[in-house]
DNA sequence: ACGCATTTTGTAAGCGCTTACATTTCTTAT
DNA sequence: ATAAGAAATGTAAGCGCTTACAAAATGCGT
C-alpha cells in the first residue's frame, strides 16, 4: 500500500479518545453493562465482565470524569483551601489528609488563599463549582455570605487547625488559645514577667488571634497587665521574624521572653538574637509554635508547641468521609498539642 | 399568610442548586445568551448582560464545572504530579506554578506519587480522566505505556526539575548532572580526592541519578577512579541522612567530603557529624543540593546547589500555557543553578 | 423608507456518563 | 418439565452546559 492509496481511501483518522459506547460496542453489550462493570462489578456476571474488561484494556479506555460527575452528581473529590503551601506544616497536614481520603477513593483538590479572606471565598466557590463533595478549611473565621452559600449547597465541611467548643462547625483541631496559654504559663512559672510576642497578622486569621489571646490571658491570669505585653504583628517568614525581634528588643522594658506565633518566626527571632550578640536563653527566651522539624535542629533547640498535624489531617479525612457516608452525628474532635522542650526557653534572667 | 396556608399551597420546596436554565428563565433570555454572558460577555449587548448578571446574582448561580467541561471539552485545569509535598522545595515550586496559571484562569490539580513509578502512572491517568488540559511532571523517566497514553490523549506536558538536551519532551529545568559536577569540581579544586555521596534512591528517580552521575563524571574528569567514590543510597529524611553519614565515615579510606543529593540529607549528615564529634569543614566537608532556606541557617551554613524553584515553576506555567494557546514551537528552557557558598565545604584536611 | 451588512439572540443537538425501569435469562423448588 | 422469583442485561431519559446554525433585530447609506 502506498501513500497515494492511503490518502485516497482513508480519512485522515484523527486519533480519538474511546468512550463508554465504544467499549460497549466492542464488547457487544449495552453501555449500562459497561458502566456497571466499572462501578459495581458484582452486578455483572463473570463471563460478561471479562469481555468488557478486555475491551477496556484493548481500547485503553478511561472514563471521562466530567461526564461521570455530571450524571452521578458526585465527584469523589474533596476540596481543601489552605493559606499557603509555602508553610510546610500545612503541606504535611494536607498530605496526611490526602493519603487517607485516597484510601477511600477520593481525590484531593487544593487551593491557596494566601491568607486573604476574599481569595478564600473565591477558592471555595471554585472548588464547589468543580463539584467538590466536601471541603476542608482552616480555621472558623468566615463571612456570612460564604457560610450561607455552603449551607445552601449542602456541602459537608470540616474545620481544622482550630477547635472551639462554642462553634457549631464540625472541626478536628486544637485550641490555639489553650495551647499557647499552656506554654506561656510555663514561662511565667520560671520567672518571666516582661513578655513580648511576634504574631502573624490577626485581622483575618483566627488561629493567630487565638494564640495572641492565649498569651494575653495567661498573662492576666498571673496578674500581669495585658497591655504590658509587647506585641508585633508581621508577615510570615524568617526575615520578618528577625526584624520583629529587633523591634521588640528595642522596647523598654525589654522583654525577657518572646513568644512567636509560629516556628518560622521564631527561627528568625533566634537568628536576630545571634546577630545582635544576645544568647538564648541566657539573655532572652524564645518560643515557637507548630513543631516543625526545623525547631529541633535550631541551636539551641526551640521550645515550641507541637501540633499533631498529620494526625489532624488523617482524622479530618475520616470525619469528612463519615459525613459523606451518611453519618449524622459526627462529632468535632479536640486534639491535644504538646510542648516540645528545647533549650530556647529558660529561666528569666 | 399563615402556616396552614403555606403547607396547603406550596410544595415542600427542597432548596436546589440553580442552573443555567433557571437564570435564563429569570432573565427572560435563552440559555445560550446566559452562557455567552459568562464566557464572552462582549458578544452580548449591555442591556441584556446586565439583566442576566442580576439574575445570576439574585439566584446565587455558579456554573457547574463538570457540565461545562463535558460540553466545552476543556477544563481550564492543569494537573501536576510531584513526588511528595513533604519536601518544601516541590511545594514551593508548585506554588509559583499555581500562581502563574491562576493568573491565566487555570486551576491546579495536584497529586503525589511518593516516588513510586506505578503510583505516578495511576495519578497521571486520574488527572487526565479528570480532564486536565495539561500536565506538569517531575523528571523525564517514564514508562512507554504512559508516554503512549499521554500522546494518544494529546495532552501537553512539561517536565521540570530536569533538563537534558537529548530528550524530546518539553522541559523547563536544569541539568542535574552538570549542576552537581560543578560543585564537585569545586571540591576537587580545593584538594578533595576521597569522596563520599549520600544519594536518594536512583532506581526510579532520574534527578537523583543525574546528581550521582555528576559526582562520578567530575571525579573521572579529575582522574579519580569512579569506583573509589563511596555512595550510599537512602530514603529522604534527616535521620536517614545522619545514618548514611555514619556509614560513610566508617569506610576506609574515610572520605574528606560528602556530597548529598539534597539539603535535607545534608542537614542529617551535619547533625551526625556533630554527634560524632567531627567538625565541619575541618574534619570533613559536606554539601547539599536544592538550596532551601534551611541550608543557610545550618551551622556552619551549608554549601549547596541552589535550584531556582520558583522561577522554574513560573516558567513551566508560561510554557504550558503557550502550548495550550496553540504555540507550536515552545522551546525547552534550561535554567541555571548556582552555588550557595556556605562554610560547610572547605579545603581537604 | 429601503435593502444590505452586521450585531444580537434563540434553537436545539450533543458532550459521555449513570440509573430507573423494562425486559430477558437463569435458578430453583415442585 | 414448569412456574415463580432472582439475577443479568438492555433501553432510554436525563445531568447542565456549549456552540453551530438559524432567525431576528439593529444600524447605515442612500
Amino acid at each position: 500500500m502506498n501513500d497515494q492509496d492511503q490518502k485516497a481511501h482513508e480519512f485522515p483518522q484523527v486519533k480519538t479518545v474511546p468512550t463508554l459506547e465504544d467499549v460497549a460496542k466492542h464488547a457487544q453489550v449495552s453501555t449500562a453493562t459497561v458502566s456497571r462493570c466499572l462501578n459495581s462489578p458484582d452486578q455483572v456476571v463473570e463471563r460478561t465482565r471479562k469481555r468488557v474488561m478486555d475491551a477496556v484494556q484493548e481500547l485503553g479506555y478511561a472514563p471521562n470524569f466530567s461526564a461521570r460527575a455530571l450524571a452521578a452528581k458526585r465527584t469523589k473529590t474533596i476540596g481543601a483551601v489552605i493559606p499557603t503551601m509555602d508553610n510546610a506544616i500545612f503541606a504535611r497536614g494536607l498530605q496526611a489528609f490526602q493519603e487517607e481520603i485516597g484510601n477511600q477513593g477520593y481525590t484531593l483538590l487544593v487551593a491557596s488563599s494566601f491568607y486573604q479572606d476574599d481569595l478564600e471565598e473565591e477558592q471555595i466557590r471554585t472548588l464547589i463549582a468543580r463539584g467538590a463533595d466536601a471541603l476542608l478549611l482552616i480555621g472558623y473565621r468566615r463571612s456570612d455570605t460564604i457560610r450561607k452559600f455552603l449551607e445552601t449547597r449542602n456541602v459537608p465541611t470540616v474545620v481544622t487547625w482550630a477547635y472551639d467548643k462554642n462553634e457549631d462547625d464540625l472541626s478536628v483541631g486544637f485550641s490555639n488559645v489553650e495551647s499557647m496559654a499552656t506554654l506561656v504559663r510555663r514561662a511565667i512559672n520560671i520567672g518571666h514577667r516582661r513578655m513580648g510576642m511576634i504574631s502573624a497578622w490577626t485581622e483575618s486569621n483566627d488561629r493567630a488571634l487565638g494564640r495572641k489571646h492565649g498569651v494575653l490571658s495567661a498573662a492576666s491570669e498571673a496578674g500581669i497587665d495585658a497591655s504590658s505585653v509587647a506585641i508585633v504583628e508581621t508577615d510570615y517568614g524568617i526575615e520578618t521574624g528577625a526584624k520583629a525581634f529587633q523591634d521588640l528588643m528595642s522596647r523598654t522594658p525589654r522583654p525577657t521572653v518572646v513568644f512567636c506565633g509560629n516556628d518560622v518566626l521564631a527561627i528568625g527571632a533566634m537568628r536576630a538574637a545571634k546577630t545582635m550578640g544576645m544568647s538564648v536563653p541566657e539573655d532572652v527566651s524564645i518560643t515557637g509554635f507548630d513543631g516543625i522539624e526545623l525547631a529541633s535542629l535550631a541551636d539551641p533547640a526551640l521550645t515550641t508547641v507541637h501540633v499533631p498535624h498529620r494526625e489532624m489531617g488523617r482524622r479530618a479525612a475520616l470525619s469528612l468521609i463519615s459525613v459523606l457516608n451518611g453519618a449524622t452525628d459526627t462529632p468535632s474532635e479536640e486534639l491535644r498539642t504538646d510542648i516540645w522542650e528545647g533549650a530556647s526557653l529558660g529561666p528569666a534572667p
